[in-house]
DNA sequence: TCTGATTTCGGACTCGGTACAGTTTTCTGC
DNA sequence: GCAGAAAACTGTACCGAGTCCGAAATCAGA
């Protein structure tokens, strides 16, 4: 269906971009925190209300967990005989492989936004912080995860949101886009060598 | 000053006592998220503005930041020829190996509120970033911390995190004080052990 | 007791988010 | 093409956290 089927959905969708477009603008030109949900749907030219109904909540306006990567799920669904941090490592490793699909412009535009607003890092914890969960209950088999299991999915989680963290921060930081996206494949690697061989083992201090 | 000082300051600390016995008692009864700010000052018996010049906000109501474990701060302090975590294992394990001096039911009620509060996360997330950065820039000697000490700092805080959480989640779950301590001390040594050797030497799989 | 500084107070305000009832638009079956 | 069901949109009223302000009460020092 490459007409996406029925003109109700084409408006939504149309609808849904003017959305996040005015909102990137807004928050582009004056920070997260100085724009209003209000004057959001203003400049969309919806309602209030209908803003609500298109985005939950502000934070959702920019953190788009559609591109959503579950270590849960990668580590429940791994190939067999093969350990979880391998899986997830190659996971990983195959995701900063593959180009960046998505618009760079808008992109850049949202790591900008989420790169200094102060109040947005508390919803993204939230997330992970589930995901971490998920993946401590998967790497105790469903069962009520024991310390191991804990610390290994704390540690891993950690990880990956560091090197996220850097990759944008670099980004926002006006690294381009190519030198980024080598360096990215690099760190993951380290980062999972160092949860495998431990700190002693990458370290002289 | 045995009298601390004033008529002022004595009134002062027991209307604070007296805002922190309701809002916890409010809180135990009713859980975080059901008690407003409004009814915490009506049964403290001030105005909800005053309410707001002894506590900030209404996190600050139950986390306390007085007790207050600064990794970077161990680090940025350890005695000379030690290594960052052998400081932090070792403030730790101390740490679990004193004893509670604070007043135990109260510090239960508080373990309890916090246990079932789904919208405190993000507040304590926030704090625990701060001193993840903090650390990460210790780590690194004051400079832009590179990859490494990023992901140490990160993976540091996530286990004492984790740690921390386990024992918490003990107590509220109704396990005696003293199994709770001492499981503390083992879970510390085993944290601090699988961030240097590495998980290859501690699982199996 | 008078004066000046703090504290407290009530109330109005902002902003994110929810609830709802009523209206408009789109879809569907005839 | 039309009627009615379904969905989307809107305005408004509401809630709770947090801020701000002017006025009143309270305290400290002389």
């Amino acid at each position: 269906m490459p007409p996406p089927e029925g003109l109700r959905e084409r408006k939504r969708q149309r609808t849904r971009a003017a959305i996040t477009r005015a909102a990137l603008r807004l928050f582009a030109e004056r920070g997260y925190d100085a724009v209003t949900m209000t004057e959001i749907a203003a400049a969309a030219e919806i309602s209030r209300a209908t803003l609500f109904t298109y985005f939950p909540s502000k934070r959702s306006l920019i953190v788009d967990t559609e591109t959503d990567d579950d270590p849960a799920r990668i580590v429940a669904e791994r190939a067999g005989g093969r350990t979880p941090i391998d899986a997830l490592r190659r996971f990983y490793l195959d995701l900063a492989a593959a180009p960046i699909d998505a618009d760079a412009g808008e992109l850049m535009a949202r790591v900008a936004v989420i790169a200094e607003a102060p109040g947005l890092a508390a919803g993204l914890h939230h997330h992970a912080e589930e995901q971490r969960r998920a993946l401590a209950a998967t790497l105790a088999d469903g069962a009520e995860p024991d310390l191991l299991a804990d610390l290994l999915a704390a540690e891993i989680c950690a990880a990956i949101a560091t090197v996220k963290a850097r990759f944008f921060r670099a980004l926002a930081d006006g690294t381009p886009m190519a030198d980024a996206h080598d360096r990215l494949a690099a760190e993951i690697a380290l980062a999972f060598d160092l949860i495998e061989d431990g700190s002693r083992r990458h370290t002289t201090t």
